[in-house]
RNA sequence: GGCGACGUAGCUCAGUUGGUGAGAGCGCUCGACUCAUAAUCGAGAGGUCGACAGUUCGAAUCUGUCCGUCGCUACCA
């Protein structure tokens, strides 16, 4: 039965590089998981897209003396690039760059707001005059009134931790231009976010199986209390407002557009493939379920905000599950491509073989907590979890079947016991890891697959079927024609982990045809093999870190 | 400062609602095997579950305090 699946996964910010903290925390589980749902036929749309708007990306514009599109084009091109590089596949993988975008947007912008969800306020801000610009409150610099750090940042001081508003500073500063900036009143557009309270709470309630952390904290932010947000933002670069209430230099807020872009994405592939209402199936069919894969930091956007923005908006699904992961972290911090903490993506593929890097990823998810990782912990799971259970496992049985068997599946006599024992232990695991994919927990999952692999090497040991090649050929072809079609099982539970390997495993053994284990034909040609995963060298690496 | 978490074998991590002798993978030691990318398989050593106090017949698991680490703190996205 084909349930439609929404594999939601968060708008990487087109302003630098992503790092393997993201593809950890988020890309790489949902290609997973998304990977499983196509395969027991299900009817996958995972979405998502380069968010190109908002301050950073015009900072870095000017800085480099170039348009916000470019640099959004630039590292667009690169997130594509990425995707495609480790084996990331989108149903629709766009931008909020697009008019489609913009449209979804304000219609749900202009039905909030006709619903009496969003209203307008004024509130004071600093300008810088020089530049001619808002300040979002970290672009505002000065000496804090707490502690006398000079640096101190609008919305934070970095030296006692507090928190700040930016008028509070002593002597404050513009991060753009250094010069002083001066209040000036701004009208804005809020969404009147503490009007959800009781009905997010009661959701919230409602929902089963999601992870404590996410659970936690979001009913932590409503118990807190709710504030409404400004969602328009005095910039030039961004979604048009569709009123034009509040005159020119206004531009919808990214947080408030980028969450919608689950939504105009999902309409952009219906587009694409020529049925327009094709969304309709991921948004309003009651059977749908939607997953959003985020990093813990985007927690509150998708469990209050988006579910706030939703239910307002009504007459759509909310989200089914949010497994957020927490952090990936290098050396003991929080990976950062722009502080130089940890790999960024294109590095991290540089160094290993698309599907080592995600096996070795996979088995350091945070779902449950941060989970420290190096170059060295990747190097040692690829060489002696991967390399060492898995491929040497292919390895060894098909160069058994390549030498004693004249390269193709042996018929073999009749099953023993132990024969289909093994098949059994691979099928059961088969299931078991289904079960754990459909909970997220793909850690679990993936060392499941192990285990399973695991089962058919102390099956060889057992049967020795290289003895067997000079005693019994008859049951020496029996066992290889077993491992084999336990191989085939086995195989299948990886193949959403590492899709790169199995497809080269499908060119001889053909693709699966969905969850489950199957024999292979006798006579199928088994080539010579070469390994599937190359040993990491950590030395020719080099002293990258 | 406030909030949220985390601190379990050398390393990376699991441990449902508290209950027979605390787990996995890897590393390490010993043994088996030699088909295989010096890979595989078996056995074993190794932890007072951060510290202290408390609740309980009984706590890694609940409460409090402390120490250490990390994150968030709503205008970074």
């Amino acid at each position: 039965m084909s349930k439609p699946i929404l594999v939601a996964v968060a708008w990487p910010y087109a302003s630098g590089s992503r790092h393997l903290g993201h593809l950890a925390g988020a890309y790489l589980p949902a290609d997973i998981f998304a990977r499983y749902h196509r395969l027991i036929g299900d009817d996958v749309a995972m979405v998502s897209g380069s968010d190109v708007h908002g301050t950073p990306i015009t900072v870095r514009a000017d800085a480099e003396g170039v348009s916000p599109s470019d640099i959004a084009d630039r590292y667009h091109a690169e997130f594509v690039d990425n995707w495609k590089r480790c084996g990331i596949k989108w149903e629709c993988y766009t931008s909020t760059g697009t008019e489609n975008h913009a449209a979804v947007t304000q219609e749900m912008f202009l039905n909030l707001l006709d619903k009496g969800y969003i209203d307008k306020r004024c509130s004071e801000q600093f300008y810088d005059e020089e530049v001619s610009r808002f300040l979002p409150d970290r672009y505002v610099e000065g000496t804090c009134p707490y502690c006398g750090y000079t640096d101190a940042r609008g919305d934070q001081c970095d030296n006692c931790g507090r928190t700040l508003d930016p008028t509070d500073l002593i002597d404050p500063r513009s991060k753009m231009s250094g010069s002083i900036p001066v209040v000036r009143e701004t009208e804005h557009f809020y969404l009147r976010l503490s009007d959800f309270s009781d009905r997010l709470s009661e959701w919230l309630d409602s929902r089963v199986g999601w992870r404590p952390h996410v659970i936690n904290f979001s009913k932590a932010w409503i118990e807190e209390g709710l504030h409404d947000r400004a969602i328009t933002r005095d910039l030039d670069w961004g979604v048009e407002i569709p009123v034009d209430d509040l005159g020119p230099g206004k531009r919808i807020y990214v947080w408030f557009d980028a969450v919608i872009g689950y939504l105009s994405a999902a309409k952009e592939l219906s587009q694409r493939r020529g049925e327009p209402d094709l969304w309709r199936r991921w948004w309003q069919d009651p059977e749908a379920e939607s997953y959003y894969f985020i990093g813990k930091d985007n927690v509150p956007f998708h469990t209050i905000i988006w579910p706030a923005m939703l239910i307002g908006n009504g007459d759509l699904n909310l989200p089914t599950n949010v497994p957020a992961n927490q952090y990936v972290t290098f050396k003991g911090g929080k990976a950062s491509a722009s502080r130089g903490v940890g790999l960024t993506i294109d590095e991290g593929l540089d160094m290993f073989e698309p599907d080592s890097l995600r096996y070795a990823l996979a088995a350091s998810f945070p779902e449950q907590s941060d989970s420290e990782i190096s170059v060295e912990e990747i190097a040692r799971r690829v060489n002696e979890e991967l390399v060492a259970t898995w491929g040497n496992l292919v390895n060894r049985v098909f160069s058994m079947i390549h030498k004693n068997h004249n390269g193709a599946k042996p018929a073999g006599d009749e099953r023993r016991a132990e024969d289909l024992a093994v098949l059994a232990t691979v099928e059961s695991l088969l299931v078991r890891q289904g079960a754990q994919i459909e909970r997220v927990e793909l850690k679990a999952a993936l060392r499941t697959a192990m285990d399973a692999a695991q089962a058919v090497n102390v099956y060889l040991n057992a049967t020795e079927p290289w003895r067997l090649a000079k005693t019994d050929p008859g049951r020496s072809a029996t066992v290889l024609a077993t491992a084999l079609d336990a191989i085939n099982g086995v195989r299948v539970g990886l193949s959403p982990f590492l899709p790169f390997s199995s497809a080269k495993l499908d060119g001889i053994l053909g693709e699966p045809a969905g969850w489950e284990r199957v024999d292979v034909a006798a006579g199928t040609p088994i080539p010579k093999p070469s390994p599937m995963f190359p040993k990491v060298d950590l030395e020719a690496l080099g002293s990258i870190d």
